[in-house]
Formats: C-alpha cells, structure tokens, sequence
RNA sequence: GCUGCUGUAGCUCAGUGGUAGAGCGCGUCAUUGGUAAUGACGAGGUCGGGAGUUCAAUUCUCCCCAGCAGCACCA
C-alpha cells in the first residue's frame, strides 16, 4: 500500500501501481470525466502512470492553470498527425506548447498553403473526434534512433542522438501515431476539446540556428473551449487596431518611405511627441548629475578599429568613403582607393563619448562623469528585422556613460534602477520586465572581473527594490547587462532602457584617471538609456495609449470648433488665448456641422475639444469636452484655460 | 539575411488577357447647424519597378524593390 496525500492535506491508502485515473475516480466518476492530469509531488504527469511511492497529489482538470499547457501540446501532436496523414512526404521535428498556442515544425520540400491550413484543421477535428488514447512508451534509445531512421525521419534520429547514450527515451502513441517526446499528454484527443484554431505559416530554422536548414512552422492557438478562444481572437483584433504603424499613420505622426528603408520622416505632430519626450528627459538628467553633449555622426574608421566595433560590429555599419565623387558620367563614383579610407556613421556613442572624456586630464575627483547625448546613431539592421518604429536604421538614444571607479558601480547601478523606475512610473509603464544578462561563453575579461560586474548589477537591482529574472548568455561580450523590456499591444516584447558594464572599452581607448594615490587608473564605464531610444519608445507609448496620449504629450491639446460662423470671432479670441497660454491648440471654424467636427476630432484622438457657438461667446464660456466622455461641462474662459494650463504640465 | 504571403486613387479595398471601379478623404457650390458622418457636383491612377510570353498584360511567367508574418539577428 502507498499512501497519496491530497491537496487538502488529507492522506489515503491506494494499492502499490495505482494510476492517476484511479484516484480520480476514487474520489468522485465527475472527477474522473474533467480529469487531464494528474501533479505528483509538484510534477505534472500523465493520469496514466502508475504511482508506486508514497507522494502528494493534486488533480489536474481544464479549470486549472496547468491545463492549458496540456491542452496546446497535444493539439501540436494531432497537428503533426493530420500533417502526416494528409502530406505523407513531411517529416516532423518539434512542436511545444507557447504562449497562447503551439506550433509543430515540419521538413517539407512545398510550403503549406492557406488552403492546406484549412484541410490540417478538419483533419485534426476527426483525430480529436475519435478519442486515440495517449499512450506512453519507453523505448531504448538505440531502438528509438532505429525506429525514426526507418521512417525516414532524420531529424527525430538527429534529436535523440543528441540525447545522452544509455539513456531511454519516452514516445507518445495517439492511434497508429507517435512522436518523441517527454510528455505529459493529456488522457485522449477528445480532451482537447474544440477550442483550438490553426493561425499562420512561417518559416523557423532547424534547431533555431541560421546555418541550418529552413524547415516550415505552422502555429496554432489553443484554449479550454470555444468561447475562450473567441475572446482570444477577438482580442487579438483589438489589439491591431492599436498598432503603432496603423495609428501613426491615422494620426499623422510619421511616414516610412523606401527610399529611406527604415529611417523615420517624422510630421509635425508625430515630432511633438519626439520633442515633450526629449525635453522630459533632458530635465530628468539634469537634475540627477549627467551633462549634455553632442558627438559627430560621421567618424574615421581608425576609431572604430580602436575601439573594437569594426570587427564585432561591421556588419551593422554604414560606411562612406572620405573622397570627392567623380563628377565625370563614365568614371566610376569612387576611386578603387576610396576603400583605403573609410569613415562610418556612428552605430552607437560610446566611443565618442570616451574621446570626450579622454581630453584634458582626469581626476578621481572627477568621478562620476555622466555624459548624456540624444545620440543619433545608424544601424544596417537585418531586413527582415526593421518594424515600425521599433526597429530602425536610424534611431536615437537617450544615451548617456557613467565613468566611475569601480566602488562607484553599485550606488551609480541603483541610481540609474531608481531614475528608471522614475520615469517608467511617470510615463505610465508598471509592467516592465526586468532582466539581468549575465556573461555569454564569447567574452572579454577574467571570471573574477565578471563575478564583481554580476554582482554589482545583481545587488544594485536588490537594492532598488525590483523584481527582475536572470538570463544565462544573454550579455554583452564586454560586460554583464540589465534590460528593461516593455510589450507591445500584440504582445511583443521590446527592450527598452539598459544599463551596461563595461570594463573592455575604457581600456581599448586608454581612457584614464589620476587616483587618489597620484597614479593613473582605468574607469569603469556603465552604459545606460532610460528609453532605449525615443522611437521604439514613442512605438510602445503609441500602443500602450492606443493613441490616447497624456494631455501633455498630445500633438494638438485642444481644438476650438464653432457651431455656426457667428462665433468665429468669439472662436478666434479663444483660440489665441490658449496659444498665449501655451496650449497646443487648434481652431476649427470649417462650415461643417457640430457632430461632424466632434467625430472627426474624436476619431483623430485630440483630448479636449472647446466648443463654442452663439451662448458660449455671449457669456464668454467654453464647452468643455473630454476625449471619450459624452457629457460636456461649461466654464467661463478664464477658468477653463487655467484648469487646461494646469493639465497639460509634464510630470517633470 | 532566410521561408511564405502581399503590392490597384491620399486611405481602406473590389475587379479584369481588350489600358479600371466603390466608400472615405480632397476641391467647388448650396446649407448656419448645439456635441460621433448635411447634400449635390467635380478632380484624382504608367494598377510597386524591369524584362518576357501574346495581336494585346494591371491580369500569365521570371527578376528586382518594398511591406507583412515568423525565424535568425538585436552593442
């Protein structure tokens, strides 16, 4: 006998081999009917396995969190065997559960189509329908490698053969069906129930490196039922309605052309944004130490060599040659020694930034030298990676270098998390994930200097009182890093702001300092930017608001709109009351009727509307409308602007 | 960069082997109205670019460019 202890503390006696499903229907045939799983000491398994040891248990049914996971992996197992059934010739590879759904990756010589993305589905209602039960095996690993080669699948032989030898391995059986795979199911595809729905093809590479073969990924999404998917797509609707590159054109922010792939025209409204932005941030950094400059966009190659970039970074640069073109239609452009002399765009500040600090002699006392730049720096980003305001060729750092000594990093780090958590708070953003890379296997510096940058990071964050994840690898070659990653409104995730050791840089670019002790010593460079750069930050803001920015980074704050033209005087006093008063305000005495200027400067997201018409300009009044309330209040002139004035101050 | 899809008026989209249409927007005129679309008329397109097939290509084929989704990349 085995005794199982139940969620509630409760303890019962089972025989030796009793399964999951046994248990259930011990405590109730309901039970046992709503049952997927079952969690054995805090491990999801299959309500399958036999239980030979004492254990506490808990019943896992579609109400709990963990179904879910359930649910979407064993729909990628009936996707994969719909796939099969209905294209013989593809192979299959992996396909876990995600977020929201799964996917499966197959090797296939013709893509899927739209088409056959609709026949897989119909295929896998039937495997769903007839209810195979989710049998486990264990397999040696020899037999395993065997089995799939026969098949023909080579790349499940690949994967089990990077498995450690002597080890078994676990296949899943639904029907005549199986896959590789760790498991838990769950009991039968019935379970799956009806609430999945197949999404997108995209190609992935195999073992999500490059350099391997392209193999075809089919996404689906998956839910406890049908009506959680609606809402699922549903919201999924919503959320495009609010995408940055979708409403920066509505609202006539920006543009994007091909001439300039990549590179951002900004109109003048979308430049107010840019503005208030910067200025917000410029303010923040002036009164927490740092001091503004501005470093050239075009720089010697010689700097770029020294500094290491031309040759981890190259790839990612612009390059001009420093000659006079040929003026001559036959000559070509450049000589062939054009390429002897090179200058490139700058793709990041630190280097000039180092120069800036490296005039004059440097002393301890000197330290912490925080120099700020709004740096415009170029990037030759992947194609295919480029999104919106996103990911750009050409963007602009709220960049700033600390050059501290290194007893310095931790209350510089803490700083710079509080001055984060500041900002982030002041322009709406609560959920920010926070991570901490930590040393990559490509990198400079002994173990000993990366075990003090880590810990500096670790303890500044600590210290600050934030929540965050650590990230193996995921460092720069030069230094440990803190991200502060925001999501997008479909559920991207973007970083944002940074902070970055660096011991690599200083000593490449001899930067220095007189210590206490009179002789010269190398600073620590830390690396930070609190947005990232302003525009993946106005993309995110964008989404975030659904366009419905803050009073005081609003293009147009208010618009004045007449109701008949006899108050186009009255209008035009109003308007220019509010322009003295530094109110970004527009006037509109267009001969349109009230309901079609209130839905046109609705829909155009504009905060505050004043109306006015004969009442309103023989008492001197405004009506006052709020961008997304249907009720208007009248106040005198006076009155309101001062309210206005008040409303749109920045936070800082 | 890789795989796939898409590209028609300022925007959203329909359509066809015989050189094009709608709604919104824009312009003109009429209308002076009280909080989410007043009406009439009009202008506007080398159908992403190039080549090929054809008597004839926006439509079919190929190449290029850009955008989108995903992957990879993201100092």
């Amino acid at each position: 006998m085995i005794k199982i202890t139940m969620p509630d503390g409760s303890k019962r006696d089972y025989a030796c081999g009793t399964t999951g499903m046994e248990i259930a229907q011990s405590i109730s045939k309901s039970l046992a009917k709503i049952s997927l799983a079952i969690k054995i000491d805090g491990a999801v398994s299959d309500l399958s396995l036999s239980i030979d040891k004492d254990v506490s248990i808990e019943i896992i049914t579609r109400k709990d969190a963990e179904a879910l996971e359930l649910i979407r992996h064993s729909a990628a197992h009936v996707m994969a065997q719909a796939v099969q059934s209905l294209f013989p010739n593809t192979q299959v590879t992996i396909g876990p559960s995600i977020e929201n759904g799964f996917y499966y990756d197959f090797a296939r010589k013709e893509p899927f189509s739209t088409a056959d993305i609709e026949k897989i589905e119909r295929e896998m209602r039937k495997i769903i329908e007839r209810g195979n039960k989710f049998e486990r095996e264990i397999w040696t690993r020899v037999d395993a490698i065997t089995y799939f080669k026969d098949k023909g699948e080579i790349y499940k032989a690949e994967l089990i053969e990077g498995l450690p030898e002597g080890e078994d391995v676990t296949v899943y059986k639904q029907g005549d069906w199986l896959d590789l795979c760790k498991g838990p199911h769950v009991p039968s595809t019935r379970h799956i129930g009806g609430g999945f729905k197949l999404l997108k093809v995209a190609g992935a590479y195999w073992r999500g490196d490059a350099k391997n073969a392209m193999l075809t990924r089919i996404y689906g999404t998956a839910w406890r039922d049908e009506k959680e998917l609606k809402a699922y797509l549903f919201q999924l609707e919503e959320a495009e309605k609010r995408d940055h590159r979708k409403l920066g054109s509505e609202m006539d922010l920006y543009h994007f052309q091909s001439e300039a792939q990549g590179s951002v025209f900004w109109h003048p409204k979308g430049f107010v944004i840019y503005n208030q932005l910067e200025g917000y941030i410029r303010r923040r950094l002036n009164s927490s130490g740092y001091k503004e400059i501005k470093t050239p966009q075009l720089i010697d190659n010689k700097l770029w060599e020294a500094s290491g970039h031309w040759g981890k970074y190259r790839e990612n640069m612009f390059v001009v040659p420093d000659e006079i073109p040929n003026t001559d239609d036959d000559a070509p452009v450049v000589s062939d020694k054009a390429f002897d002399k090179l200058m490139a765009l700058k793709p990041m500040n630190c280097p000039a930034h180092v120069q800036v600090f490296n005039q004059g002699i440097k002393s301890y006392r000197d330290l912490p030298l925080r120099l700020a730049e709004f740096g415009c720096c170029h990037r030759n980003e992947p194609h295919g990676a480029l999104h919106g305001l996103m990911r750009v060729r050409q963007m602009t750092q709220d960049d700033a270098h600390i050059f501290c000594r290194e007893d310095q990093i931790t209350s510089e780090s803490v700083a710079f998390c509080d001055l984060v958590k500041t900002v982030y708070s002041d322009l709406g953003f609560n959920d920010v994930k926070i991570v901490l890379a930590l040393r990559p296997e490509m990198r400079a510096g002994s173990d000993e200097v990366w075990d003090k940058a880590e810990g500096g990071l670790r303890q500044a964050l600590i210290e600050a009182g934030l929540e965050f994840t650590e990230a193996e690898n995921e460092g720069a070659f030069y230094g440990p890093k803190i991200e502060y990653h925001i999501r997008d409104a479909i559920g991207r995730s973007w970083q944002c702001g940074t902070l970055q050791l660096d011991f690599v840089l200083p000593e490449r670019l001899d930067a220095s300092y007189i210590g206490a002790d009179g002789a010269k010593h190398r600073p620590v460079m830390l690396h930070r930017a609190v947005l990232g750069t302003l525009e993946r930050f106005i993309g995110v803001m964008i989404e975030s608001y659904a366009g419905k920015l803050p009073l005081w980074l609003a293009p147009t704050q208010v618009v004045v709109a007449t109701i008949t033209s006899s108050a186009d005087d009255y209008a035009r006093e109003v308007h220019k009351a509010l322009l003295d008063a530094g109110v970004r305000a527009e006037l509109d005495i267009r001969n349109e009727k009230i309901n079609y200027k209130v839905r046109e400067h609705s829909l155009a997201k504009v905060p505050v509307l004043y109306v006015v018409g004969a009442r309103e300009a023989e008492e001197q009044t405004v009506a006052i409308r709020r961008l997304g309330s249907k009720n208007q209040s009248v106040d005198p002139l006076d009155k309101a602007i001062a309210e206005l004035t008040d409303a749109i101050k920045p936070p800082y």
